[in-house]
RNA sequence: CGCGGGAUAGAGCAGCCCGGUAGCUCGUCAGGCUCAUAACCUGAAGGUCGUUGGUUCAAAUCCUUCUCCCGCAA
């Protein structure tokens, strides 16, 4: 089959390698290089490199709601196009461009989390199970017909970035099998009734509110782990927290209980032992390994 | 050239501002104590202080070259 391929992040290489090997790729399209990380570089998109290995062309155009990038589509023969985490809209015209449509790997299991960060809201919120759902799109947000999902459970392991790169792995298998049957499928509609929405991921939200429960934090924590990755202050000084527990202790919001042996701050609701920690300028660690040389003083206070 | 932090024993840190014998906590090894232990006591090994050059009687410390790591920001 020909294929247009649509993607910018690591979430979407999995699927672009699996497409290559078993179709006819005869485009890329993704985010245009931006000036990001240390120094400002101009650093290509993670899908952007896999077209170029693979020597396949790769357009970055900055919209397509204009005709000129819409007429490609029509001389490129293609039989449909792969979405995966694309970050533009797809016009009308281009989702019509294709016989078989635009499919779209999303990873939860719709219509719950659609939107832009399903993966680390699924954790967030506590849920149990988690997925990937191949479908049809149209113009209303991750709304369209589905051809299939696949489940895989959350457990008190699972991390926003384990889940991430499972959820990966399962998309590039499940579109394969999509596009192998695709005659024979016939796409359901989602239960409008039970959508939810999974808000993009805010700046704000990286630090620790310790006026929340400890269970909360921990699947927070675990959630942005390792990106972006909560954190809390504490004398001038910023903690990055990649993972914690729960434990059984009570004391005022955001009090060290114990910052020698280990590191025990007090939530509203029970207290969290920090077990992975980052200090600024340090790679993460153990927060044994940081204790060894390193001292919290009990009794004062971290974040706000 | 977006802003900033860091590299010191196997690990984690202090020392640097204000140059003058290389420190702390842990680990390792040996011995001791104990019914016993991840406990306790005694002792030992383990460092060209990331790299280059400079200043100086003297550099972990001040200036400089390069490499690597990280935070912010996007």
């Amino acid at each position: 089959m020909n294929i247009v391929f649509m993607g910018t992040p690591d979430f979407a290489t999995p699927v672009l390698e699996r497409l290559i090997a078993e179709h006819n790729v005869v485009s890329v399209y993704t985010k245009a290089p931006s000036q990001s990380g240390r120094g400002f570089e101009l650093k290509k998109t993670p899908v952007h490199l896999i077209a170029e290995k693979n020597g396949i062309p790769v357009k970055t155009p900055t919209t397509l709601k204009d005709e000129v990038a819409q007429k490609e589509f029509a001389t490129m023969g293609a039989d449909a196009a792969v979405v995966a985490a694309y970050g533009l809209i797809l016009p009308q015209a281009v989702i019509e461009a294709f016989k078989f449509g635009c499919l779209n790997v999303h990873a939860s299991l719709l219509p719950r989390w659609r939107g832009a960060a399903p993966i680390q809201r699924a954790i967030e919120a506590g849920d149990e199970t988690s997925g990937v759902t191949i479908m049809q799109i149209v113009s209303k947000l991750d709304a369209g017909k589905m051809y299939a999902k696949k489940a895989m459970p959350i457990t008190n392991e699972t991390t926003g970035g384990s889940l991430h790169d499972a959820l990966a792995k399962i998309g590039a298998d499940l579109m394969s099998d999509v596009l192998k049957n695709i005659h024979d499928i016939e796409p359901v509609a989602q239960d409008e009734n039970l959508a939810t929405y999974a808000k993009k991921l805010e700046k704000d939200e990286e630090k620790l509110d310790f006026n929340m429960s400890a269970a909360y934090l921990e699947r927070k924590i675990r959630a942005f782990n390792p990106y972006p990755a909560t954190y809390f202050e504490h004398q001038g000084e910023r903690f990055k927290v990649l993972r914690a527990k729960v434990v059984e202790k009570t004391g005022k919001a955001g009090e060290i209980l114990e910052g020698k042996n280990a590191l025990i701050i007090a939530c509203k609701e029970g207290a969290l032992e920090v077990l992975e920690i980052q200090r600024q300028g340090k790679r993460a660690m153990a927060t044994s390994e940081l204790l060894r040389g390193f001292c919290f003083e009990q009794n004062t206070f971290v974040g706000a």
